[in-house]
DNA sequence: ATAGGGTTAG
């Protein structure tokens, strides 16, 4: 833009604002720009370099972060924002009050509390702290960039006037995701004026926070406190839905129900979003008939989607449907990613597929550069474990590039109960003690290892590691095997 | 002229 002439610089505006709402054209048009060279910065200082404004920048920074949350994949990299206010810094244009908004959301979106902190120091700086919208995106990102929520509190309370709606919602938002939920419950209480922006984020944070009954006691204060009038958008009913779906037992799939009941009579659209939800409460609660239906119903699939199904599938015995299905994804040209992976080689560990499994672990890594987490490598242990291939799963082990946890030698302990492997047992028992001391159960099935062995000594001894590490006795937590299945 | 708050899969 330096380098533009007055005249074209006007052409840029007015096309910039004839074009504000279709951010895909204004990255067009920022590609234009940066191919031309004309938003590198210029060490020849003109005197046209003092026209240049906020206002391009601001519009390309807001086209950009509106790609980058955007649902239809990552168009452009979260960051990409902070990268046009260092280019925006560089050719001498002075960010506003409409820049840091955008800066904010994009420095929350790629986690960097660093980025927020220099932000606010600029806002402050430049005497723009004090704007309504800057204040409440810098309460929003000092909540999201795993700053405590004291940060948010204190712009918050240092706010000019009474804050308005969006800002109590931004602080509610951070309390929530401290996990200070009796604060978060106080606050929304003492809330002049609640929307469903209130009430949507205090139930996806109670169910985030494990509180799923909580969740949805707010849900029903909602219905009652909407006077049943306007009709519920598409995060509520995705975040209920979510509360629904870990809510265990009959009650949360009974809400579930009711909550798909509504959208069915309502003739709500079936997202993405909310048919991905839809699938992994009745997925989560087995009921896989549902599940499948639901999946069908979701016109504009995506990644996320095939993933409650496979998964869904793989925690219910369904293995072989889950192969299938994995590869009717992967024709339709999805890409997997670690959530596919992890449903693919659970279904592998517990089909007994050890070679299908390790085929897809190796493809995964080489191929499809997914970096496994602990849990793919706990699949893998399964699986090698399963099959009685104690080498290589202490050697799949030894080669993680992080310490093991309790889960990978859980996943190994249960492999030598299955056969009888004593002396491995004994060493896992003495890694989990190290591990989980407060764990009682895996000193349980150290403890069955001996004694289905024979060993009644061992066992005894076991018996005592427990007492004399201070583990309280579970009342039922002495258990008969048979078959080698542990009933207590 | 441009701007802020909630959302799915383990």
């Amino acid at each position: 833009m330096r380098r533009a002439s007055p005249y074209t610089y006007a052409v840029l505006e007015l096309l910039l604002r004839e074009h504000f709402p279709f951010p895909r054209r204004l990255l067009q048009l920022h590609a234009l720009l940066l191919t031309s060279g004309a938003l590198l910065p210029d060490p020849k200082r003109s005197a046209a370099a003092a026209a240049i404004t906020a206002f391009p920048y601001n519009c390309l920074a807001h086209a950009h972060l509106r790609l980058s949350v955007a649902p239809s994949s990552s168009v452009s990299p979260p960051s990409a924002p902070l990268r046009l206010f260092a280019a925006m810094l560089a050719a001498g244009a002075r960010p506003n009050r409409h820049s840091f908004p955008t800066l904010l959301k994009s420095a929350s979106a790629t986690g960097s509390a660093a980025a927020a902190g220099a932000l606010h120091a600029q806002c402050l700086r430049r005497g723009l702290a004090a704007d309504r919208f800057v204040a409440c995106s810098l309460v929003s990102a000092y909540g999201r960039t795993g700053h405590p929520s004291r940060d948010a509190r204190k712009v918050f309370d240092e706010m000019e006037g009474s804050p308005d709606l969006a800002a109590c919602n931004a602080l509610l938002d951070a309390l929530c995701l401290a996990g200070d939920l009796e604060t978060a419950g106080t606050f929304f209480e003492r809330m002049e004026a609640r929307d469903a922006v209130s009430w949507t984020t205090l139930l996806s944070g109670l169910s985030r926070g494990g509180r799923h009954r909580c969740a949805l006691e707010v849900f029903r204060g909602f219905l009652l406190d909407n006077n049943m009038g306007r009709r519920l958008g598409e995060a509520t009913l995705v975040s209920v839905l979510s509360a629904c779906a870990n809510l265990d037992g009959a009650e949360g799939l009974a809400a579930g129900m009711a909550v798909h009941a509504y959208m069915v009579r309502h003739e709500v659209e079936l997202t993405a979003f909310l048919g991905t939800a839809l699938v992994d409460m009745y997925g989560k609660h087995g009921r896989l008939g549902c599940c499948r239906s639901a999946f069908d119903a979701v016109h504009d699939k995506k990644v996320c989607t095939w993933n409650a199904l496979l998964s869904a599938l793989a925690n219910h015995g369904m293995e072989t449907e889950v192969l299938v299905k994995f590869e009717m994804m992967r024709a339709e040209g999805f890409l997997p990613n670690q959530i596919t992976f992890l449903a693919l080689l659970t279904a592998c560990a517990r089909a007994g597929l050890v070679e299908v499994g390790l085929y897809w672990f190796e493809s995964m890594v080489a191929e499809y550069r997914v970096t496994p987490l602990m849990v793919h490598y706990g699949c893998v242990v399964d699986l090698l474990g399963r099959a009685g291939r104690f080498v290589e799963a202490v050697q799949v082990i030894e080669r993680m590039p992080f310490a093991p946890d309790a889960s990978v030698w859980g996943a190994l302990l249960a492999a030598c109960k299955l056969h009888g492997n004593v002396e491995l047992a004994l060493e896992i028992g003495r890694k989990l003690m190290a591990l989980e001391p407060q764990q009682s159960g895996r000193y349980v099935t150290v403890r069955n290892v001996y004694l289905e062995d024979g060993n009644w000594q061992a066992g005894m001894r076991m018996g005592e590691v427990m007492q004399e590490a201070g583990i309280k006795k579970t009342v039922g937590q002495s258990s008969v095997v048979l078959h080698g299945t542990s009933i207590p």
